[in-house]
DNA sequence: TGTAAAATTGCAATCGATTGCAAATTAAAT
DNA sequence: ATTTAATTTGCAATCGATTGCAATTTTACA
């Protein structure tokens, strides 16, 4: 080990062949005698020599990355640091590393001029693993570029011709306002803002109360985070504006803000208000009350997602993909 | 928009000029006529012309990314999906691209025999920020480098001398122990596996326990996970062989997995058992009960990581930082 | 108008790896 | 020994952008 080698061409000087056999005893390619392929490859092992990836797939016009891009709908909208978004991210990132793909960790703003078509242009990523359908579909609509391998986490539509991968928003919806008109609560309200993809639970939330004809509310307009809910409901109970026995709430998080707000202005869960949540993040079992939730696989989720995107990568037949969704019932909406 | 303009010699040609006035126009750079810099930016813009950052980056022999590492210490080791290393990337991620960075995220096995000097020698990567040096110092010590760009998060120690950002483990440990003795708790028990860093936290543990003359008992063998620490609590009470009536958990998810072992036993914190964690993940607040935790700030950990980092890159003199450390005191600890 | 100085632009090499094609070497067959 | 075939290797172009240096154009001024 007296000299550094740095390059392809040092190993191929040292090893005293040219630099297209040295690379082609790297890549274990077949034109090269066995005998030499191994004595090149254990050359590099012994000083320690890496291919340089940027030369590599700059000549290959490949990037060997995939990004993972989460967009902001505002300069407040902090979704990267959501522990849904988060959790599923790390699944991706561990999968797609099985894969061999580096991933690129990137949050975006959906107003900034750049588009996502950019990331393919400035051939920083193969392809794109996308958040963030949810806030304003229009502008994300013309994010999206239907030439290159994307796929997005959320709520399928037949208007929209990219690929998908999320869960029956509607029947999560659905599912939850029937579990808590079952348990004998009336006056339910849906709390999230309206994006394309929480209407699709509102619109589950409506069919439940229809169903059973009962009073259908307008959705409060809460936030994707604890403090907002948190506020927006202590406003309310202090204006003595909340008139609600069951709230479906549109995220866990928004759950638990509303939730450690009511507990202050002591009124008890389940007893007085049930809650439902929306995703299931690993802590709903441990809140308190522990939150009763419609489960979004994260594992399942994450795999689907490389897994679409590798075939798209290939060039193979992809459709968007609908995971199931359950009811996780706990303490937070069950009449004890 | 008649042609595709792909190249900086495309967009050269279209306006007429040499390749290099071309790069040196979108460059800014003084040496082009002001009159002759707008008017080609303004045509690249008009043609939606991007740079390509692989093919920049390889001519500048640099690649605007910092890669973030989460070493794995086992297969099993699933530390990218913690909640406390995921939200920590979420700000890492945020506060980079503010400053211009792609950011790579990678999870690394720590028995992989690739080091880390491997993500410059494959210059994948302008510098690295590092999760896991955690649960095996030693192996982890062959992985760094010294002649990179490398910021650690974690504890900071005289032996080994790579820069770190990280809070006072010692003192966290001591200030939970402290505050347990408080409460009239007595029988402590420190529950993680001892790693290079959670010893410090039994350090701390153990300092408190000494000074008040009581009883030090060896770390509780539990994994960072909510599910080892579930089934390890649930076998010890199955067979009678938990005496504790404290706990200072090496991690928040650690404490959560005991608190759930210990309700479904009818062992009801606090007033049995007082629990404490360390982390303070976004949801101790809302735990049932809620968690007293020892508060990293993940926020001003992200950002002190990655100020570090450009200083590093920027040859400036840096020194570890040493985070404060606080107690949060909720309803986990506190008799009634 | 002529000349020097200043401003602007272009040529060509460079970063490091890959690969089609041609050349050289070895083996096989007559 | 000679020709043919098979195997192995090397030459040189290529990916797209940047930049030192030289060449050209413009401007200023006598």
């Amino acid at each position: 080990m007296t000299i550094k080698i740095r390059t392809l061409s040092d190993l191929a000087k040292v090893a005293g062949v040219s630099e297209s056999t040295a690379s082609r005893a790297l890549n274990n390619n077949s034109l090269i005698a066995q005998k030499t392929r191994t004595k090149i490859q254990e050359l590099a092992a012994q000083h320690d020599f890496k291919i340089n990836a940027a030369a590599r797939n700059f000549r290959l016009q490949k990037t060997n990355t995939i990004a993972v891009v989460i967009i902001k709908s505002s300069e407040l909208d902090q979704s990267i640091t959501d522990p849904f978004v988060l959790s599923i991210v790390g699944v991706i990132a561990e999968e797609l590393r099985q894969h061999g793909y580096d991933v690129l960790l990137v949050s975006h703003n959906v107003n900034s001029p750049a588009c996502l078509a950019d990331y393919f242009n400035m051939k920083r990523a193969d392809g794109l693993i996308v958040f963030g359908q949810g806030d304003d579909i229009d502008k994300f609509d013309q994010l999206i570029d239907q030439q290159h391998p994307i796929v997005v986490w959320g709520a399928q539509s037949d208007k929209r011709d990219y690929i998908t991968v999320g869960t029956d928003n509607k029947k999560g919806g659905y599912l939850a306002t029937s579990h808590l008109l079952q348990q004998g609560y009336r006056r339910i309200v849906f709390a999230g803002v309206l994006s394309y993809e929480t209407n699709q639970r509102y619109q589950g939330y409506c069919q439940a109360l229809q169903e059973a004809r009962h009073t259908v509310s307008a959705p409060l307009d809460i936030h994707f985070n604890y403090d907002n809910a948190y506020h927006v409901t202590q406003n309310m109970l202090q204006q003595n504006n909340f008139h609600f026995d069951g709230i479906i709430a549109a995220s866990d998080t928004i759950a638990l803000g509303m939730i450690r707000a009511l507990n202050e202005a002591d009124i008890s869960v389940p007893e007085k208000v049930a809650v439902v949540g929306y995703d299931d993040i690993s802590v709903a079992a441990f809140t308190q009350p522990s939150l009763s939730s419609i489960r979004q696989d994260t594992f399942a989720g994450g795999k689907a997602l490389v897994n679409s995107l590798l075939k798209l990568l290939n060039n193979e037949e992809v459709t968007s993909t609908l995971l199931t969704t359950e009811l996780v019932i706990r303490h937070s909406s069950v009449r004890v």
